[in-house]
DNA sequence: ATCCCGAGGG
DNA sequence: CCCTCTGGAT
């Protein structure tokens, strides 16, 4: 559902119009992290937990030397996983995760890193983000991905009142066109951390500001 | 609902 | 000091 006396349809309206103000913002945005294979995307993915991407692109490097595929995860000793990749928080369950993940993929996988959602989900520290993430980016696969900006800029736009990652999900494919469910997710990411920001907005500089209700649109005035 | 966890910003 | 960062599993 959407807020107030808002229609489905008149938020599909809105969602339109918000797509094409981003897009004309950050032409070309795809994902933020640096990555070489779409095994490298899944690990840095599941180190992005709680954590900036600028973090996980710094830890990045010295991890891919030394283990650069799921066979070479397999060989590590999880002290040496947590150690490299201490930095990011949360570094015994991610180590535990990846290494987990990685026999994984050698043992069912063929070493691959599967293409469907639900073989995805099953990967352990594989959750929806992660996997949308994958399928948007590697497999082109629309898919809505629903992180802590994600969440917090749908809701301030008004497109869900949802607290729970699924049901944003739900609700924001419901007013976006699925072509666009990627790449307006990251838009979004990218827009939240830019302007959007978490403890202080800054609405005056927003050029999504008639079309969001924190600023703009008095009841639901046509622009 | 709670836990896991470090780093940077205001 | 407190809040936040591209969450996921129990």
């Amino acid at each position: 559902m959407v807020q107030g006396e808002e229609t489905i349809k008149e938020a599909q309206g809105r969602a339109r119009r918000v797509f094409a103000l981003l897009q004309k913002e950050y032409p070309e945005i795809r994902c933020t992290l640096d990555y070489g294979s779409p095994f490298q995307l899944m690990v840095m993915t599941i180190l992005a937990a709680q954590c900036t991407d600028a973090r996980v692109n710094i830890v990045a490097g010295p991890l891919f030397e030394q283990y650069p595929d799921p066979a070479a995860f397999c060989r590590a000793k999880l002290k040496d996983v947590e150690v490299a990749i201490h930095s990011t928080g949360f570094f015994r369950q991610k180590a535990k995760n990846i290494i987990a993940t990685s026999k994984i993929l050698i043992e069912k996988h063929k070493g691959e890193v599967p293409t469907t959602l639900e073989e995805l989900t099953e990967l352990p520290g594989v959750g929806r983000k992660t996997a949308n993430v994958l399928l948007g980016e590697c497999f082109n696969t629309p898919g809505v991905i629903v992180d802590t900006h994600c969440g917090r800029l749908a809701r301030r736009l008004g497109f869900t009142q949802a607290e729970e990652p699924r049901q944003v999900e739900r609700d924001l494919m419901g007013v976006w066109p699925k072509k666009h469910w990627t790449g307006f997710s990251h838009m979004l990411v990218f827009h939240g951390r830019a302007v959007c920001a978490s403890r202080s907005p800054k609405c005056e500089l927003c050029s999504l500001r008639r079309h969001c209700p924190r600023t703009g649109l008095p009841q639901g005035t046509p622009k």
